[in-house]
DNA sequence: CCACTTGTCAAGTTATCAATTGAGTAGCTG
DNA sequence: CAGCTACTCAATTGATAACTTGACAAGTGG
């Protein structure tokens, strides 16, 4: 009763979680796994981090219970282990927005100056799409996060395939673009490439892991094979 | 433009936030000032750290964003930054609990065994006190917080003097003892001397800063001479 | 069964963190 | 202003953590 010994082993067991959190490698890999699951080596490219230290981060977090594994064949997919784990980050991620000057400044480094088009909000582009209106819903994430799951109807063509498969567009239709988040530099990107051919675009304010939070319609595949719920 | 040092820039300001979570103390420290504010010297006693190593976590705390200061004389006084710092801290503590079993042995082996009576829940004790019943509101925290807010009527008992002070508790009530949150062992602590001493009393499932989240009422100091909003 | 793919493990290096100690500063009080 | 209280700062020590490298294991396909 009262022993400090076990309630400093309560809350360092508390502190795992945080400890998950505490690297801007691991969350970086949260941030793409929010997109659907990955491979080890997709990942690695992903993020930019050597096969082997990528594995080491993704075994925290799975002693942190934030991630879960699937084996087929000999690659092993990795997938946030419940909804509340994204909803964990997200809370971060609003708590630091808001408490750190700092992160407005790095964000606009790395995001590009403020949008010259205003970013459309969920609910806008929800309700168009559910009017039936005729806008092109563009995913420029790469094509296995698209697979993974995609607002219905979205066309997927990567950030790095666009310059060259514009001609995919359908022309005379708005232009919505989106990725993996407001921090994900895909959209931003996307816009810019599409003025630069000289058409107008808009990008989603946030992306798909926040649009399926909201219980918002997704494309999913048929998981031919998956288990899953 | 797809600048990789830039995106980890962003992240690892994010970490930050997961960082100043990645300590057992922090946490404890956090979970003390949710339920108000404390100087320096008052948090290390409770937590149980060195005057200046208790400064050097909250000095992490406040570069986080998580942790205001005022001063008061020369007592420098710490509180949490946002409503949404508790907010976070509980979402980790949900998650720790649901995905971390070693969490439920931990907690059990601070808290002892599994309560003998059922804990009263926030709506159940809200709606009996709303309704006008007699029951005996004990609050076992430190004086200081129950200072700071507490549950409207609530008798302020510090679980350390509660075995001497066992006749200021009116006879014939039901008493139900509340403290800081579900992982704070005073109330367990207090029901276990209640029962000692041959009186009943339920614990509170959780403590003030949950049922002040949940928006229900709290009696707040009138807060002489301090600015607030 | 051999080669190949995909990940994990173990060892080692460098960097970072928690906690201690002792000195130093800000603000009050007599 | 001397002495006190309350806190911060700087330097140090020991413990963790991040990342690299090279070896190993599990599963697949010829």
């Amino acid at each position: 009763m009262g022993n400090r010994a076990a309630k400093q082993a309560l809350f360092d067991e508390f502190a795992r979680v945080g400890k998950a959190l505490a690297s801007g490698r691991r969350i970086e890999l949260l941030d793409v796994l929010a997109n659907g699951e990955r491979t080890v080596d997709g990942l690695a490219r992903q993020v930019g981090l050597s096969v082997a230290n990528t594995s080491q981060h993704l075994q925290l977090l799975r002693q942190a219970g934030l991630v879960s594994t699937r084996r087929d064949g000999n690659s092993i997919y990795h997938r946030l282990a419940a909804p509340e784990v994204f909803a964990m980050w997200r809370a971060l991620r609003t708590l630091a927005t808001s408490r750190l000057a700092e992160v407005e400044r790095l964000a606009a480094a790395y995001l590009g100056a403020r949008d010259e088009l205003e970013p459309v909000t969920r609910e806008e582009l929800a309700r168009r799409l559910a009017d039936g209106e005729e806008l092109v819903v563009l995913d420029v994430r790469p094509a296995e996060e698209h697979a993974a799951g995609h607002l219905p109807g979205a066309v997927s063509i990567p950030l790095g395939e666009l310059r060259e498969r514009l001609a995919e567009l359908p022309r005379g239709r708005e232009i919505v673009a989106y990725c993996r988040g407001p921090f994900c530099a895909f959209a931003h990107d996307a816009i810019q490439v599409l003025a630069d051919a000289g058409l107008s675009a808009r990008r989603l304010e946030d992306g798909l892991p926040e649009w399926a939070a909201a219980g918002l319609p997704v494309t999913r595949p048929l998981a031919a094979g998956r288990g899953g719920r």
